[in-house]
DNA sequence: ATATTTGCAAACCGTTTGCAGCAAG
DNA sequence: CTTGCTGCAAACGGTTTGCAAATAT
């Protein structure tokens, strides 16, 4: 069986290698946020016949059709690698746990209503925007 | 006389060299948000003997010492160069012009009072965050 | 058959760093 | 005098890319 972005890619007639599928998978499976690294981690793990290039260029591929986001998280090590998760029908900020690195999904109406207000009031109409939150678990 | 930041540097107890003087100063008549690159054009138009890894180095000083505030705007030419701006009394958070790449800053207490109930809920104490509202100009 | 994708390794770009000389305290 | 700062150029790390071979359609 194919997985759901395999079936969006079809859907987009896009050419469909070994490796597409299979990074297609690994995504589609994962209900974190994982790095290009990871991804290919996961991938190899699978199919060894996949290089790290054609990772970087499907996440691309993928992101430029619609069907990933890319975060860029601020992290404590400093590291600058982007993330990805599969677009969801439900948009969605996130909080990191600057500790424990977790990110947690959460949806706020009144927040992404003022937000447009806000760029209203000064002209501008909203098309994107970038909101994370960074915390420390209350134990 | 001596700028914002130098003075800010001195009651630090920071070596004050020509060079340190000039990015603060460049930094502290700065009322944009500018990346390395035009720091260190302003700063050299001040002052030739200065080269980008001083800039670089000092950016990072005054960052790590509070003075200065890191921004990672995501700007359609997919450029990835850190902007900076000093560190205001007042926290704001910023509306990108995505097509005039114009920075506005706005403050909005409801919506940090949102995002701290966000993380409690959550069972997090928030010690961050990040908000860039992207928006085109309603003409 | 042809257009697209792949792996490899080299290039890229913003940023950091080792080092020897220079300047601040 | 000592410690820390600078310029230079080389290294870094994440990402992209040119190319010839491999593959999807």
């Amino acid at each position: 069986m194919s997985s759901e972005i395999e079936q969006m890619c079809i859907a987009k007639g896009m050419r469909m290698t070994d490796q597409r599928r299979v990074i297609a998978k690994v995504l589609s499976n994962a209900n974190d946020h994982p790095d290009v690294e990871e991804v290919y981690r996961r991938a190899t793990d699978i199919d060894s016949r996949i290089s790290i290039a054609t990772v970087y260029r499907t996440v691309r591929l993928f992101e430029e059709a619609g069907i990933l986001e890319r975060h860029d998280f601020r992290v404590e090590s400093g590291e600058n690698r982007a993330r990805f998760e599969l677009v969801s029908e439900m948009h969605h900020d996130h909080l990191i746990d600057i500790e424990g690195g977790e990110v947690i999904e959460f949806h706020d109406k009144e927040i992404e209503e003022l937000q447009k207000k806000i760029a209203e009031k000064h002209g501008y109409k909203l098309v994107d925007h970038r909101m994370e939150l960074y915390g420390v678990k209350i134990r």
